[in-house]
DNA sequence: AAGCGATGTCATTCG
DNA sequence: TGCGAATGACATCGC
């Protein structure tokens, strides 16, 4: 089968500069029979006795046999094929009668065509209070500054997000944002380039700066008092300062105190290092748990004196070990991803509509330019009108390929593939007749012959039968006609009912071919714009992970600002003796009604380990 | 020779 | 009911 197909357009010739080939092939079959006169059947008697046959099918053999040979089994149709050949092999010696034998039945089609050749089978937001906040709650001092942050269940997660993200990102994404986040002068926030929300918590934070003594309740009141989950034992309140060893302070201070998170190494001295692992992390208790996670060793760096260049050192480390690449994320590009994401976005779907435009217009132009490459012989002037579309060109069958990434060539596609494309597995009379030629290892092939087998492959089956039964318009015309128009082309002729199926059959199957292609553009189209959706969301996840970034890094700003702070307060109590307390003994611990209060040491740190463990028994 | 992509074709469904 | 579009499935080709 795969070789008789191929044999059997190697030697046909069709489409542009196909007209000469063509009357070459008549004359070889007509002008030039074979050796034997009348051994060998014209073209006409071929058509003759295919329409003979075919009138047969219609007037009771009915499509099924057709479809008897289309269901074959290829080795039935192969057989059948043999068959044929080996008929073949005593054509000349017989006549039209033989030549009826020979009649073979396409095995896709079920339609008949004569066979004449061998069958060679193959939160931070949150940072100023609420003023409505319920006085009396009491809380952590910067637990406001978390509320919003996520759970931190899945911070850990997110920041393997984060990681994998940047990474797979980063030879697509240019970010600034690490660069601002990363590279900004510690302890200048104001310096950063925010143009995002951090912005927010970061500039309230220059109110802290002026907190005193005096007003640090009302300072303080910058932190919301906002309540997260803790559990709020009453409303009674320290008095401020009052150095009480009274247990209740452990219900009333449900929040962790300043003391184990502020304590100035200025004011701790070498106790905030040695008490480091005991002591509460000075920033931790005011964050939640998962932010330390994330920040810890930026909190680090704050803990062991504020040293900026430390600070950035570890911040380098935590980098490295969370895996960030900066170099990959400091290309100056970031903030405009999102732009770049959208506009691959709507360039996508617009891209998708234009070639589905494209397609669609390329789909009505069918019929308007469309030139299948059979044309009769009787149509010569259709050949010549629409000869740039009838002429095969290779050219042409890679640009049609080319097309479906270029939409607005998409145009060309319809006749073109039609054209172009070569599937020769059926024989198709005029083929099996250029075939039907001395072995090719007795005859070299000429140049014009080598140039028919080109040409004549690049016909499709439909014009094959065309030619065969003599329809008298081209196939482009039957398929791409408006149905009035097709009626009204058939009502010019008088065509047997042969050739009214073989037409029926031809548009049938055109019509099918283009919507198949169609279909498979369209299923391509969807499936590259869901690569690109694809990208765009890993691209936004990207994004938006960097976003999330330089919130904890506003955030660690203001612990910095927080902890200044609290150094300033604690530094300037007195107690009724004028001296300073002692940072070992006493902490502070923020109210929620915005007051500040004095706590003794060892109960601030009770407090600070029960807040401690709070999150790590709501996480079991 | 097997695998794979491209293409044509058929059958079927749907508007 | 006929027609055409859409699409899944299959066959074949050509690499």
């Amino acid at each position: 089968m795969t070789r008789l197909d191929r044999s059997s357009h190697s030697g046909g010739g069709h489409a542009k500069g196909s007209q000469p080939l063509n009357s070459l092939l008549a004359g070889h079959r007509v002008a030039q029979p074979p050796s034997a006169p009348g051994s060998r059947a014209s073209v006409q008697d071929i058509d003759l006795i295919d329409i003979l046959w075919r009138q047969d099918i219609d007037l009771g053999a009915g499509r099924e046999i057709f479809d008897y040979s289309h269901r074959q089994k290829e080795q039935d149709v192969d057989k059948e094929l043999q068959d044929g050949a080996e008929q073949e092999d005593t054509w000349p010696g017989e006549g039209a009668e033989a030549l009826a034998r020979n009649l073979l039945v396409d095995g896709e089609t079920g339609e008949s065509f004569p066979a004449q050749f061998p069958a060679d089978i193959s939160s931070i937001t949150e940072a100023v209070p609420s003023e409505s906040e319920p006085p009396g709650l009491q809380n952590n001092l910067l637990s406001p500054l978390l509320t919003g942050t996520e759970s931190p269940f899945d911070l850990e997660q997110q920041w393997q997000d984060l990681m994998s993200i940047m990474e797979m990102q980063a030879m697509e994404v240019n970010t600034s944002t690490s660069e601002i986040l990363y590279n900004a002068p510690p302890g200048d926030p104001l310096s950063t380039n925010y143009s995002l929300a951090p912005n927010t918590p970061i500039n309230q934070n220059v109110s802290l700066h002026q907190a005193s003594l005096g007003g640090c309740s009302q300072d303080f009141s910058l932190f919301s008092p906002e309540v997260e989950s803790l559990p709020v034992a009453g409303s009674s309140t320290l008095l401020p300062l009052a150095p009480s060893n009274s247990t209740s302070l452990n219900s009333t201070f449900g929040s962790t105190n300043l003391a184990g998170l502020f304590f100035p190494p200025q004011l701790n001295g070498t106790a905030n290092d040695t008490a480091g692992p005991e002591l509460p992390d000075p920033l931790g208790g005011l964050l939640d748990e998962a932010m330390l996670d994330e920040i810890s060793l930026m909190d680090l760096a704050i803990e062991e004196g504020f040293n900026p260049v430390q600070a950035s050192q570890l911040e380098e480390e935590f980098d490295s070990d969370s895996g960030l690449s900066l170099d990959s994320s400091h290309s100056p590009s970031s903030l405009s991803s999102p732009e770049g994401s959208s506009s691959s976005s709507s360039s996508s779907s617009s891209s998708s509509s234009s070639s589905s435009s494209a397609s669609s217009s390329a789909s009505s132009s069918f019929s308007e330019e469309g030139a299948v490459g059979y044309s009769s012989d009787s149509e010569t002037l259709d050949l010549e009108e629409a000869e740039g579309a009838v002429g095969y060109q290779p050219e042409y069958s890679k640009f049609c390929r080319m097309s479906y990434q270029d939409p607005s060539q998409l145009s060309c596609l319809p006749y073109l593939e039609h054209v172009g494309h070569n599937h020769t597995y059926n024989m198709a009379p005029s083929a099996l007749d250029s075939a039907d030629l001395p072995p090719p290892s007795t005859v070299k092939k000429g140049s014009k012959e080598k140039q028919a087998d080109f040409l004549d492959k690049q016909m499709s089956r439909d014009e094959h039968r065309a030619r065969a039964m003599k329809i008298p318009f081209t196939n482009d015309k039957i398929i791409n006609l408006p149905v009035e128009e097709f009626n009204e082309l058939l009502s010019k002729y008088q065509l047997s009912e042969a050739q009214l199926s073989l037409i029926r059959d031809i548009r049938r199957r055109g019509k099918n071919k283009m919507a198949a292609q169609n279909c498979r553009k369209r299923k391509l189209d969807t499936i590259l714009n869901l690569e690109r959706d694809v990208e765009d969301l890993q691209r936004d996840k990207a994004r938006l992970l960097q976003e999330k970034v330089e919130f904890l890094r506003s955030l660690r700003q203001m612990k910095q600002k927080v902890q200044s702070l609290y150094q300033e307060v604690f530094g300037r109590l007195r107690d009724e003796n004028g001296r300073p307390y002692s940072p070992s003994q006493y902490a502070l611990q923020y109210a929620g009604d915005g007051s500040v209060l004095l706590i003794p040491r060892t109960l601030a740190d009770q407090q600070a380990r029960r807040q401690e463990r709070k999150p790590k028994d709501r996480r079991k």
